[in-house]
DNA sequence: CCTCTATTTACAAAAGCTTTACACTCTCTT
DNA sequence: AAGAGAGTGTAAAGCTTTTGTAAATAGAGG
């Protein structure tokens, strides 16, 4: 799995500098905004953050009311940092809608053991399967598992043969050049007499005529694939 | 929403009845172990946890030893609560499996707080996950004991079967790759010709096997394994 | 030392991908 | 219209990679 992406949010350069130093070879990947509405926009951007760690101290807009705003739309754990040791920063913090709440100056392996710690935790979450089947006439494809099903039939695909149906599918009405084919399924340029393609395509035509009377991968000589659909 | 059912494990009885007392109003339910091994025997007694607040000083079975033995098969968040504030052992626990460290003395409404936080936190992951059963088709498996029935039958699972086997379960109808196996389940990377995972997975389809005639675990070759459920 | 698990090793078997071979088709050329 | 040449369909063979599993090994816990 890929390296979990957190979002720094805190105004002392030096202090960012060193934390993404620090955290890169554990396997962490550090965006960093050094004041509140950066930090907000950086979170709300889009992009997914497994944790975000967040300074009380911050210019434009503090910690407090970044984690409020946050927390309306957001659901990422959040870790606050504060210069204060104050008892009642932490309990407001936590009472807000933070996940964890560490003192500066910290051990920077108790910082890494805490984020550790929530990562690990939130990653007992299934893996969200945001994808959704492509279904067009009566071939249906879902993504998340794998398979294929024609008429209500399962096929058995095998990996190449469903990425090509899936590229083909994903295309449908639009030619697909074979150079096309070859480079994002089999991860290669396509070269002179290779055959691969043609012989994955026809299996795979093969397995789809089990269960389905209408020829759905057309070819078009000289140019690629197309995957048909009724009008 | 119905009380959260805490369990304290701690042999400072002083404490205990006061927290007790402190965290009964905020609606939490409290369970009460004086040593290591009543703790272990309660938290697996098979009643469900929303939070196991653990001291590290403990008579029979110290706090670390708990926490060990709990991870190797629950995943009920656990709160560490220590005398010394040793930043070592903060960052142990922590490595070792537990959500959160608090040091003694402590503020009540710290501790509070970071129950809250914790219980917070866990009530937005599927309940499925930590706590409720969960039963497809014939297989039906239970988070808190740690066991699985099929056809009314128990399966004497290890500990990792059980696990790979609830997170195919949790992913019913996904895809899930063998990195993600390992990584959830056995906590480190896949390495290249670790065959680990289709060991285990060998062993858990044998088991399964011998009170179920359907073969529930499907391999996509060069993908990952697939728990089955029926139409 | 014994037991229970997890991991590694080793090898067989299976599955999938590519290549080969040849028939066929389309298009262009003469 | 026939022939040449390139592109395509597909069966079959060959090769590589992945998987299943028994057995050996390593390790933790008692």
């Amino acid at each position: 799995m890929s390296n979990k992406q957190l979002l720094l949010i805190d105004d002392d350069t030096e202090l960012t500098e060193l934390l993404s130093q620090y955290l890169a070879p554990q396997g962490y990947e550090l965006d960093i905004a050094h004041d509140g509405e950066a930090g907000i926009a950086q979170a709300t951007s889009g992009k997914h953050y497994d944790l975000i760690l967040l300074d009380v101290m911050l210019p434009k807009l503090d910690g407090f009311e970044v984690l409020k705003k946050l927390r309306v739309t957001h659901l990422t754990p959040i870790l606050m940092l504060t210069a204060k040791g104050d008892d009642l920063d932490k309990i407001l913090g936590l009472e807000m809608g933070a996940d964890d709440y560490l003192a500066k100056p910290f051990n920077h392996r108790e910082l890494s053991a805490r984020i550790k710690a929530l990562v690990r935790r939130m990653s007992l979450l299934p893996a969200t399967s945001v994808q959704q089947n492509l279904k067009l006439d009566d071939v249906e494809l879902s993504p998340a598992s794998q398979q294929v099903f024609c008429n209500g039939n399962l096929l058995e695909l095998t990996g190449t043969e469903y990425s090509i149906l899936h590229l083909l599918m994903l295309n449908h009405g639009n030619l697909v050049s074979k150079e096309e084919i070859s480079e994002k399924v089999l991860g290669r340029k396509l070269a002179p007499f290779d055959r691969s393609i043609d012989m994955h395509v026809s299996n795979l035509r093969k397995k789809l005529a089990e269960f389905n009377s209408s020829e759905k991968i057309k070819t078009h000589r000289g140019a690629g694939y197309l995957y048909l659909v009724e009008a």
